[in-house]
DNA sequence: GCCCAACGGCTGACGTAACAACTATAGCCA
DNA sequence: TGGCTATAGTTGTTACGTCAGCCGTTGGGC
């Protein structure tokens, strides 16, 4: 029954392993801002964008979510005051998701305890050779899968996840 | 705004972006043979377990679920034939999940493909000393994170998942 | 100018997971 | 033995994401 033991599956094994350990210590520190991960990808995505915005395609595009996944943060975060919805002039279809500043301020309240996070539990965990190798190791892999095709949405542009 | 260019996020994200293809990839694969990548996980921890079986309880704490979302994948792969639930003797409050032949027979089906996903687009992107340097690399990160803590239960044992 | 396929976003139905409350059993201590 | 607390598993509730289907808008061909 060792068909378990095999390389990859421990390869695997390890890569979820960090991924669930590293997404816990986010998700934990999001929520003592009242924040999702979800959520805090859509804030950021939306802070790194032009103006503050991104139509709600676009966004759906960055994220991990579906179009109607998308609408329903988007909902959830109007309310919240972290973000508004504004017409797009030049179709009317579209609109656009906005960052208040109030989103603004939550966001720069939950940042710097993400970076320490980061740092202490996985960058700080390695020398910069490591560092570079994994990085190295981690690109390569990526190319190769390319998220174009795996990822929800079609889009296939940058890309590259934020963080959680 | 350049706060997310920092080389944690950078180097996150990437993790991320991996993470997220490789599960695509194997879902996809699973769907093929009508499993989500929850029910492969469970058939995984219970067929490398003595005797196919594994209290109710210890597999939550083997996976990703709590107790009562084992309960429910339980259900479900009960009635699809997957599995049988079985009476513990020496404790009535106890029961076990036990995979069925048939159980067997569909992980016997998906774990080739699996293997092969693996193997093309992980372990096969890489030259043994990158892989080597990943392996290293994510183990460190690993063992400063510990699942112990943050893997919803407190089990701490072995644990390193083995796929998706 | 009119039509029609394509697009953008929203909503209803469904599936699934977490949390909390509940039932039943177990083990302990007097 | 009686009773108390801890534990195993299930169930009700709630939240959230996807899929399919809807409506309004757009832009291109005729």
């Amino acid at each position: 029954m060792n068909v378990f033991d095999a390389p990859g599956i421990t390869a695997i094994g390890l890569l979820y392993e960090v991924h669930a350990a590293l997404s816990a210590r986010f998700a934990a520190q999001f929520e003592e801002h009242d924040l999702s991960p979800v959520e805090f990808e859509v804030l950021t995505r939306l802070a790194r964008s032009p103006n503050n915005q991104l139509r709600m395609t676009d966004l759906a595009a960055q994220t991990t979510l579906s179009t109607s996944g998308v609408t329903r943060v988007v909902d959830r975060m109007e309310r919240d005051g972290l973000l508004t919805r504004r017409a797009c002039p030049s179709d009317r279809r579209s609109s656009f998701a906005v960052v208040t500043d109030a989103g603004l301020q939550r966001l720069n309240e939950v940042l710097p305890g993400h970076l320490r996070i980061i740092e202490e539990w996985f960058i700080g965990q390695l020398d910069p050779k490591s560092l570079d190798a994994l990085l190295d190791a981690l690109r390569r892999v990526r190319d190769a899968v390319h998220p174009c095709a795996t990822a929800g949405s079609g889009r296939c542009g940058d890309a590259e996840e934020p963080a959680a």
